[in-house]
DNA sequence: CGAATTTGACCTGCGC
DNA sequence: GCGCAGGTCAAATTCG
C-alpha cells in the first residue's frame, strides 16, 4: 500500500521509511506558500501509514491535510493513541499570519505527557521543520534514535515523544491510518455511522465509546474473505468531527473483493432506497473487473499527482493528462486510466478523482464549488 | 430466512 | 495486584 508515496519518501528521507511509514505530506516538495495566496488543492484522502516495531517504540503520528488548511476547511489530523490533533485549518492560517516573523509556523500537535508536560509540536508551513515548544522534551521518530527535531527536508515530519514510556502502542500492530472529511450519516440506523466506502467489504462487529471523545468507534472486519485478518476501525476525530479517522490493522490475505463476494456486507449498507447513489457499488464492481490495484494506492497517487498539479497553476488541461502520467512513475496505470475513470465516475473512490478530472473542464467557479465540497465526491452510503 | 448490525459481557494490555 | 480502557465476542435484534 502507499507504495508511490513511499517511494518518495524513501528517496527524500532515506531511513525514515524504517522508522516511520507515513504519507502525510505537508506538500509537494519545495513548495513554497505565501499566506496570503490561496492554491486550490485536492481536496481527496490523505493516508499516513505507521508501523509500530514494539509496544515501546510505536506511536501513531497525526495526519496532515494541508490542502484543506490552506483552503480554510476541515482538516485530517490524529494521534492514534489520545494525542490532541491540532491543526485546525483556521487555526495554521491565523498562527500563520500573526506570525509572519515565525515564518508561518502552526501547531502541527500537542501531546500531554505524563498527564503534565505538554509538548506542542509545531511546523512552519515554509520549512516544514518542526520545533518544540518544549525546549526540554527531546523528541524521536518511532524506533528511531535521532533525538530532537530533524530536517528531512520538505515533507512533513513525523514525531514522537522520546519516552517511550509515556505512550505505548496497546498492541505491536501494523496500522495504516486515513483521514477522510466526515460522511453526513445517512443510513437508516440513528447510532450507525456513515463511511466511507474503499472497495472492501468491511463487516461491524463491535463499538465503544472512547474516553475522552464523544464520539464512539467502530469496530470492522473485513468480510470479503473468511479468514482474512484485516480490520479498521472507524471514529470521528475528537478535535474535528468533520473528519473521520479510520485505522486499518493487519493485511489483507486475499486478493481484491471479486464481483460476487464484493457485495458481502455492503448489502445493508446501499439500500435502494438512498436512490440513483446506490448505483456506487455498480461503479465499484465495474472497476473491479479492471486490473486490480490498490485502491488506496490509487488514493494517493492520484493525492500526489492533484497535490504536485495544484502547485502548477500555469498547467494546461492539455497538459493534465501528461502530468498525470509524469506523475505516475509506476506504469502499471496505463494511458487509459482516466478514461477508465470517467467510465466509473459511480464508483465512490473513482468519484473522487473523476471528479477533480471533470473539474478539469469545468468552469473556474463550478471548480471552486466542487473543490470546497469534497462530501460530494465521496460515497458515504460506505461499506459499513 | 439469511446476513448485517447492535450492544452488553468478557478478555487483555497498560498504568499506577 | 488492581483498576481502567480498549478490543473482541456472541446473542439478540433488525433489515432486505
Amino acid at each position: 500500500m502507499y507504495d508511490y508515496l513511499w517511494k518518495r519518501m524513501e528517496n527524500d528521507h532515506g531511513d525514515l521509511g524504517d522508522i516511520v511509514r507515513a504519507g502525510g505530506r505537508i506538500g509537494p516538495q519545495n513548495m513554497e506558500i505565501e499566506p496570503a495566496v490561496e492554491r486550490e488543492l485536492p481536496t481527496e484522502a490523505v493516508a499516513f501509514h505507521t508501523r509500530t516495531e514494539s509496544p515501546t517504540d510505536g506511536f501513531g503520528h497525526p495526519l496532515v491535510d494541508l490542502r484543506d488548511s490552506l483552503l480554510g476547511r476541515n482538516t485530517g489530523t490524529e494521534f492514534l493513541d489520545g494525542a490532541e490533533a491540532m491543526l485546525a485549518p483556521s487555526k495554521m492560517a491565523m498562527e500563520s499570519s500573526s506570525d509572519p516573523g515565525g515564518g508561518g509556523r502552526f501547531i502541527l500537535a500537542r501531546k500531554v505527557l505524563s498527564g503534565k508536560q505538554e509538548v506542542e509540536i509545531s511546523c512552519s508551513i515554509f520549512s516544514s521543520k518542526p520545533s518544540l515548544s518544549s525546549p526540554g522534551e527531546m523528541l524521536q521518530l518511532s524506533g528511531g534514535s535521532t533525538a530532537g527535531p530533524m530536517d528531512h527536508g520538505d515533507d512533513v515530519q513525523i514525531w514522537s515523544p522520546r519516552s517511550s514510556q509515556e505512550i505505548k502502542r496497546r498492541k505491536s500492530q501494523a496500522k495504516k491510518v486515513v483521514c477522510v472529511p466526515a460522511p453526513v450519516a445517512a443510513s437508516s440506523r440513528p447510532s450507525s455511522e456513515a463511511v466511507p466506502s474503499d472497495l472492501w467489504a468491511w463487516r461491524k462487529y463491535g463499538q465503544k465509546p472512547i474516553k475522552g471523545s464523544p464520539y464512539p468507534r467502530g469496530y470492522y472486519r473485513c468480510s470479503s474473505s473468511k479468514g482474512c485478518s484485516a480490520r479498521k476501525q472507524v471514529e470521528r476525530s475528537r478535535t474535528d468531527p468533520n473528519i473521520l479517522v479510520i485505522t486499518y490493522t493487519s493485511e489483507h490475505n486475499h486478493p481484491w473483493p471479486t464481483q460476487r463476494n464484493a457485495l458481502a456486507g455492503t448489502a445493508r449498507s446501499h439500500p435502494s432506497k438512498n436512490g440513483p447513489k446506490c448505483s456506487s457499488d455498480q461503479g465499484v464492481l465495474k472497476s473491479r473487473t479492471a486490473p486490480k490495484e490498490d485502491p488506496m494506492e490509487r488514493l494517493v497517487k492520484h493525492e500526489v499527482a492533484e497535490m504536485e498539479k495544484a502547485i502548477e497553476p500555469a498547467a494546461e488541461d492539455d497538459e493534465f493528462h501528461q502530468s498525470h502520467t509524469r506523475m505516475l512513475p509506476e506504469e502499471d496505470q496505463p494511458d487509459d486510466f482516466f478514461e477508465d475513470l470517467s467510465e466509473l465516475e459511480t464508483d465512490p473512490l473513482s468519484l473522487i478523482f473523476s471528479s477533480e478530472g471533470f473539474m478539469e473542464s469545468k468552469p473556474d467557479e463550478e471548480r471552486a464549488n466542487k473543490a470546497l465540497d469534497p462530501f460530494s465526491t465521496f460515497d458515504w452510503a460506505g461499506s459499513s
